[in-house]
DNA sequence: CACTCGTGGCT
DNA sequence: TAGCCAAGAGT
């Protein structure tokens, strides 16, 4: 049967036979190769969707930890929709991209709420809730609920680019529609979510990004750049921009109660997570001293008067993917313990730290000053 | 649509 | 090392 869409007939002409030998070497290698992994030993729509979002821009070996934690704190989705914000995000913390747990939550009081705790099956549904879009909404409904969907992820970007030598840039979003519809026809009928699984595996075992073996593949009779030796010219993909480099002073203020943590705003970076206040040194006058100018700025921000001085350490540095901080540590050290009011911090002992969700970046600061 | 949003591993 | 990459989604 020939691809209803025109755009996707450019690139696939595999006949019926074809297809259904392709889908069943594919599923051949993953029953005896596929990976054993804590999210695969059942299809429990919970452990998918959670599995899922983890796993967005993120590698499994950093994953399983998180799972293995998450799942004893939150069993079930409604454990989850329930859960408290600090709970939650220190579940998270160092896993990167919070806004995902958060959008994970949302998602889980509309099943509570919405769907009377009840999974919708379908993959338009399931796009639906907060923080599911194309790709988990496949991965969910194809192995929780055998909808044959394709769940278009990097891998199956690559994969399915080197199979057929798609030379669309898939960083573009008019791409993704070719790719859906390719992934759509290749599906197994009978067990999709395998299928879908199966092409995970199969991007990063034998069609890796870098240093491929396509040589090796259970299905490189299916593919056509390792015939033709193009196997890294696919996928097509244009460059990242690097990170911007921002410089910030870091002030390590302490009173008798503890270190002065700032909560950082709901939106943007790091949003909600506790951190050291930042002073951006591009705010400050080169030609005045330095750290009267930031004594002032503190004091405007949280009302507190303190005198500050330079450690004599290394700046802390760390990149994120737009952005590459430098920071320098300031100290400052309060006989009593001002109020805070005017300011969404608090004084946090070592016993309210270890509770309070902190990004990785003021965990390498926290090495740097307690140890 | 282009941009934002983290982190760790690898070369 | 600096850059690239990894089971994306929201705005």
């Amino acid at each position: 049967m020939a691809l209803a869409d025109d755009f996707g007939a450019k690139y696939l002409n595999w006949s019926d036979t074809k297809i259904l030998a392709f889908q069943k070497a594919l599923l051949k290698w993953y029953d005896l190769e596929g990976r054993r992994l804590p999210w695969r030993s059942d299809h429990d729509p919970y452990h998918i969707f959670v599995s899922e979002i983890m796993l967005q821009q993120t590698q499994v070996q950093t994953v399983i930890p998180y799972y293995q934690n998450f799942m004893t704190v939150f069993p079930t989705v409604l454990d989850l929709a329930e859960a408290s914000e600090t709970k939650l995000l220190k579940a998270w913390e160092g896993l990167g991209y919070y806004s995902r747990v958060r959008n994970m939550q949302k998602a889980a009081r509309q099943i509570k709420n919405e769907y009377s705790g009840n999974w919708p099956t379908s993959a338009v549904q399931l796009q639906e809730l907060t923080g599911i879009g194309p790709y988990t909404a496949a991965a969910i409904a194809s192995i929780a609920f055998g909808q044959p969907v394709a769940a278009i992820d990097g891998n199956a970007f690559r994969v399915f680019a080197r199979l057929l030598k798609i030379d669309l840039d898939i960083t573009k979003r008019q791409s993704r529609p070719v790719f859906q519809t390719i992934g759509d026809h290749l599906i197994s009928q009978e067990r999709p979510g395998d299928f879908n699984q199966a092409v995970m595996d199969l991007g990063t075992s034998y069609l890796t990004a870098k240093n491929p073996e396509p040589e090796n593949s259970p299905v490189r009779e299916f593919d056509e750049s390792f015939a033709d030796g193009t196997t890294l010219d696919y996928p097509v993909k244009t460059l990242k921009a690097k990170p911007v480099d921002l410089y910030y002073y870091a002030l390590a203020v302490q009173s008798p109660a503890g270190w002065l943590f700032e909560q950082r705003p709901a939106k943007g970076m790091l949003a909600r997570l506790w951190m050291f206040p930042l002073i951006d040194r591009a705010d400050l006058d080169d030609s005045q001293p330095l750290m009267s100018q930031v004594a002032t700025r503190f004091k405007e921000e949280t009302g507190v008067t303190a005198e500050f001085r330079e450690v004599q350490m290394k700046p802390v540095v760390h990149t994120f993917t737009h952005q590459k901080w430098h920071l320098e540590i300031l100290v400052a050290e309060l006989s009593s313990t001002p109020d805070l009011s005017l300011f969404p911090g608090q004084w946090l002992d070592s016993t309210m730290r270890a509770e309070s969700p902190l990004p990785t970046v003021q965990l390498k600061l926290n090495r740097q000053l307690f140890t």
